[in-house]
DNA sequence: CGGATTCTTGACTACGGTCAACGGAAGTGG
DNA sequence: CCACTTCCGTTGACCGTAGTCAAGAATCCG
């Protein structure tokens, strides 16, 4: 009835341990169906309870908080694979929001169902722990950048990250991957005011480090990129940007 | 055999549902005994895979991680009823050191039955990720406040997470609260330096915000507090720091 | 009584924010 | 088909918040 989820982590066998078949039968009823956005589309918002989950199949989108002033802080990017709206399920609201960058195809989940998923399928409760402790880490990496590195360093550091998560995924062909956000975005996502960030990747640019127009990153050397924090500095890193 | 661990959510009776009187002994069985640290001492390391998780049972310690060029972030404090080193538990590696900054008492847990009572006990299981969540969450705010708020907003909103954080665990007498950090700790968890730490943390005393000092921190008024970002910009917050 | 650690304060500097203007691309409507 | 608007990227000029450097005070400790 439902077709399968590629990329769906809940779907997926080979992520840690395989599935019995109970399991992919329970994962097809706690499945509710599927979801297709266009960009622009939110899809869960900051504060709300909404009455269901998702896991992005495909396409990209955003996490990000508005503050009181009206600032916004972009949390992460959204790739495949990922899981949408873990704080819905276990809090009961979210904290930030979840918004589509391009088209995007979506694994619909039902919330009042989460706890029974969790309950009578432990393994798959222990992957989407898993799922947090991933998001936890990769949290504290980004608050480190933000709070410790300059600009050049932080925006080197993005598009590397960006860029690694985009070939864990295969999305990565020729040195080239779909990147269809503004600078706007990557800006908020890194406390950067949009002049600057444009100016420090105008910078990456000229040094032939990458290009990036019109949706489309290219990254010449990665490893390069990767380096760029550290010539920035007399002192030497102890231990590589990757 | 063993005490009660009265903070230790894994033990906590009410926190969510009562546990049964199996779930009870099994609880006994994982955990492994308890653990008292001094000042200083490191608990989890950067990158360790440790045999061993915790639960802070009372005192308080210092999530942190160093980059490359030896700067280091504080990614939050951790307060009595905090669990340590999930990353341990799903990843098999801790993303960031965890370091005590009182005397504490640990409960401890054997990495090794982490996965078994995750099966075998859904609903701890279920709470492990609801820590996750908040603990996300509470990145997630720490994240914006660092990207997008100043020093000011960003040391008055850190007192105020702090504060209602300890009432919230009853550590609040009389407006008062232990708080045995440095600021040098409270500079690189808000990405500030030292100096303008000290500089901006001198005007809100000024201001009869609050006092801190000899690790005891006073809060005259947690409203006026917690408007401080409201004051220092023209445009009027849409929502309450708090 | 040194030595170490933390806190405090002043002087100087610079990274990055703000303001402003322009260009190109894409969409809209008369 | 062409004004008009909107959104995004680009660049220059200016300025302010926060970083760096430096030195002194206070506390604790061996």
């Amino acid at each position: 009835m439902t077709t399968k989820c590629v990329n769906c982590p809940l779907h997926r066998k080979d992520l840690f341990k395989t599935m019995t078949r109970e399991e992919l039968g329970y994962m097809q009823k706690f499945k509710v169906g599927e979801l297709t956005v266009e960009p622009g589309t939110p899809i869960l918002m900051e504060g709300s309870s909404a009455p269901q989950l998702y896991t992005a199949l495909s396409g990209m989108g955003i996490r990000d908080m508005t503050l009181e002033n009206g600032d916004r802080q972009v949390l992460s990017f959204v790739f495949p694979g990922d899981f949408i709206g873990l704080q819905v399920g276990v809090l009961g609201e979210m904290g930030h929001s979840v918004e589509a960058r391009t088209h995007m195809r979506l694994c619909v989940f039902d919330r009042s169902e989460f706890w029974n998923f969790f309950r009578s399928h432990p393994s798959r409760g222990f992957d989407i722990t898993w799922l947090a402790a991933v998001e936890e880490h990769f949290l504290g990496e980004t608050l480190a950048t933000i709070g410790q590195r300059n600009a050049t360093e932080a925006i080197a550091w993005a598009m590397v990250r960006i860029f690694l998560r985009g070939q864990a995924l295969g999305l990565v062909n020729n040195q080239t991957m779909e990147f269809p956000f503004t600078q706007k975005d990557l800006a908020d996502a890194l406390g950067l005011s949009l002049v600057h960030t444009n100016k420090t990747l105008a910078r990456l640019k000229k040094k032939q480090l990458l290009s990036w127009s019109e949706g489309v990153l290219h990254i010449f050397d990665l490893d390069a990129l990767a380096k760029v924090g550290v010539t920035s500095t007399d002192t030497p890193r102890k231990r590589p940007l990757m």
